[in-house]
DNA sequence: CATGATGAGATCGTATATTATTTCGTACAC
DNA sequence: GTGTACGAAATAATATACGATCTCATCATG
C-alpha cells in the first residue's frame, strides 16, 4: 500500500520529461502513465495550481498529458482514496474543499498519527539525527525575522520528517504521509496563518528535542508531540473565531473537548496533558 | 474518501444478485461494476475463500462476474490502497500476505486510532449504547463455555463497534474500519487464538465500560483501549514465539518495546501506562 | 411569475481491441 | 548435464469507441 503512494509520489520531475517527448522508448521507460498522471495531478494540488473546488475533467487531463482517459482515470480515483479529491458518480471529479472543518479534522488525525510515530522513531535516532533537526529548527527561529509562510511551512516538514523518519511502523508512517499531503493541499487555511504562532512553534520544538535527548518516557514524548499539532490546530480555530466572529466553528464540534488531546487539558496552557512525571 | 469506501463496503449482498440477471436494467440500477467487483474480490478475501497469496486475475474475475477486465482493475487497484491486497506493476495483484510482522503493525495501528476513537467517542455514547455494549459482553463471556472463534470474533467487532461508532473524526473512524477490515483478512493468524486470552478480553471490557459510564478522563480511556489491543498483540506474539521458537519474530522489531504502547510500560501489568490520576 | 418538462451538450462508465511486458518452457550450445 | 537464448502463452496496460447519465438552458404551462 505505501510502497505505491511513496513510489509515485516521487515521480514529480518525471511528468514535464515524459510530456512532449511523445517519440521516444525513453519515455515511457520506467514510470507508468496512470503513475504519471497521479503524479502531475498531485503536484498540481499541492501548489494550488489546482485550488480546492477545481473540476478534474478526465478528457481534459488526458488531453494535456497525451494520454488516453483510463491511466487518468485511474490516478484521480487513487487520489480520492487519499482524500485529496472529492468524487460523484456520473459526475466527475473536484480537488477536495478546503473547509475549516477539515483542515480540524486532519490535523487531529495527523496530530494522533505523528505523534505515535514521533515517539516510535525516538529510539531510533542517531545523534547526528538530532543535530540534523537542530539545525533545522535554527533556520526556524532564523526565518522569524524575514517571515516567509512558504519558507517556513516547508522548513516545518523537513524538521517534523526527521523525527518521525525511523517509525518501524510502515502503516502508520503512510498516514503521517498522508497527512501532510493533505495538509499541503489544504495550503490556503494553512496560509491563513496564526500570528505568533511560530515563534511558540520553534519553541515546542527545541522542547522536544531535549525530550528526545534525555531519552524521555515514550507516552510523555507521543504527548508533547501530539500537543504541539494540536497547540497549531487550537491557534488556528481561536484565530478563525476571532476573525469571523458570525460564521464561526461553532456548529457540532469534531471534538468533545476544545480540540484536543482526548484529555481536553492541553489547551489550557500550564497544564499539559502529558504524564508529568517530570514535575514531581 | 470514506464516504465511497463506506458505499462499497454495503454492497456484499448485492453481488450475487447482478450476477446472472444480466438482462434487466434493474441489476445496473444503483451500483457500479467497479463497486461491484470491489463487494465482489473484498467479500472472498474476508472470508478467506481467497487467501492470502492467491493471484487476482483481471480477466478471470472479470469473467466470473460478466463484465470487462477495466472496473475489476479499479477495484483492485482500490483495494490495494487498502492494503488488503499487493500488486506489481505488469505482473498482478494477489491477495496480501498474512506474515506475522503484517498482523503485528495492523493491530498496532488499530491500538492507536481505535483508541483514540474510543475515548472521542464515549461523550456521545447514550446510556443505552452503553447497556447494549454490556449487553453484547455479556454473550462474549457466555460464548466461552462452547468457545466458537469466529463467533467470538463477530461478537467482538460488535463490541468495539459500539463502543468507537460516534468518534466524530470522520478521517479515524475510516482508519479504523479499515484495521478491521484487514485484520479480517489476516484471520488466519487471528485464529491462531491465544489460548485464554479470550477470557481475559473479556474483563477488560467491563472494565472499558467502566471507565466510560464514570465519564472518565479521556486519555485514561485512550489508554485502556488502546492497552486492549495491545494485550492480545502481545499475547499473540508470546504465543507465537512457545509454537515456532526457532523462526521466531526476533528480527527487527516492528517497535521499540515489547510491543507496545510507547511507553513500553502496559506489558508490566501493574505499572499501566495510562495516566493513573485515579489512583492518588 | 413560478414551476416543471424537454432536449442538447458535456462528461462519465464500460466494452472491446491493441500493444507491451512478463513468465515459462524448450531447444540448443558448451 | 548445465546454462543460456529464444519464442510462445498469459496477462497486464493502454487506446479507442460507444452507450449511459448528469447538468443546464430553454421553453411550455399553470
Amino acid at each position: 500500500m505505501e510502497g505505491t503512494v511513496r513510489e509515485m509520489a516521487t515521480v514529480s520531475s518525471a511528468v514535464a520529461a515524459v510530456r512532449d517527448s511523445r517519440d521516444s522508448a525513453a519515455a515511457s521507460a520506467g514510470v507508468s502513465k496512470s503513475t504519471l498522471a497521479y503524479a502531475y495531478i498531485k503536484e498540481r494540488i499541492e501548489d494550488s495550481r489546482y485550488s480546492p473546488g477545481y473540476r478534474l475533467v478526465l478528457g481534459t487531463i488526458a488531453g494535456e498529458l497525451g494520454v488516453s482517459v483510463v491511466p487518468v482515470r485511474e490516478a484521480i480515483r487513487l487520489l480520492e482514496a487519499e482524500g485529496l479529491v472529492q468524487f460523484e458518480r456520473n459526475v466527475g471529479a473536484q480537488v477536495a474543499m478546503a473547509d475549516p472543518r477539515e483542515y480540524e479534522v486532519t490535523m487531529q488525525t495527523l496530530s494522533l498519527v505523528e505523534g505515535w510515530a514521533t515517539a516510535a522513531s525516538a529510539p531510533f535516532m542517531a545523534s547526528e539525527d538530532v543535530a540534523r533537526a537542530r539545525a533545522i529548527n535554527d533556520r526556524l527561529a532564523e526565518s522569524l525575522h524575514h517571515f516567509d509562510p512558504v519558507a517556513f511551512t516547508r522548513l516545518n516538514l523537513d524538521f517534523h520528517s526527521v523525527l518521525f523518519e525511523h517509525c518501524p511502523n510502515p502503516h502508520i508512517l503512510d498516514l503521517v504521509d498522508r497527512g501532510w499531503a493533505r495538509l499541503r493541499a489544504l495550503r490556503e487555511s494553512t496560509f491563513s496563518f496564526v500570528p505568533g504562532r511560530a515563534k511558540e512553534s520553534v519553541a515546542e520544538h527545541a522542547r522536544i528535542l531535549d525530550l528526545i535527548e534525555r531519552s524521555a518516557d515514550a507516552v510523555e514524548l507521543e504527548f508533547a508531540a501530539r500537543n504541539h499539532r494540536l497547540a497549531t490546530l487550537d491557534a488556528f480555530l481561536a484565530h478563525e473565531r476571532a476573525t469571523h466572529p458570525a460564521k464561526a466553528v461553532s456548529g457540532r464540534r469534531v471534538s468533545p473537548a476544545p480540540t484536543a488531546v482526548p484529555s481536553g487539558g492541553h489547551s489550557r496552557p500550564g497544564s499539559k496533558t502529558t504524564v508529568d512525571k517530570e514535575s514531581a
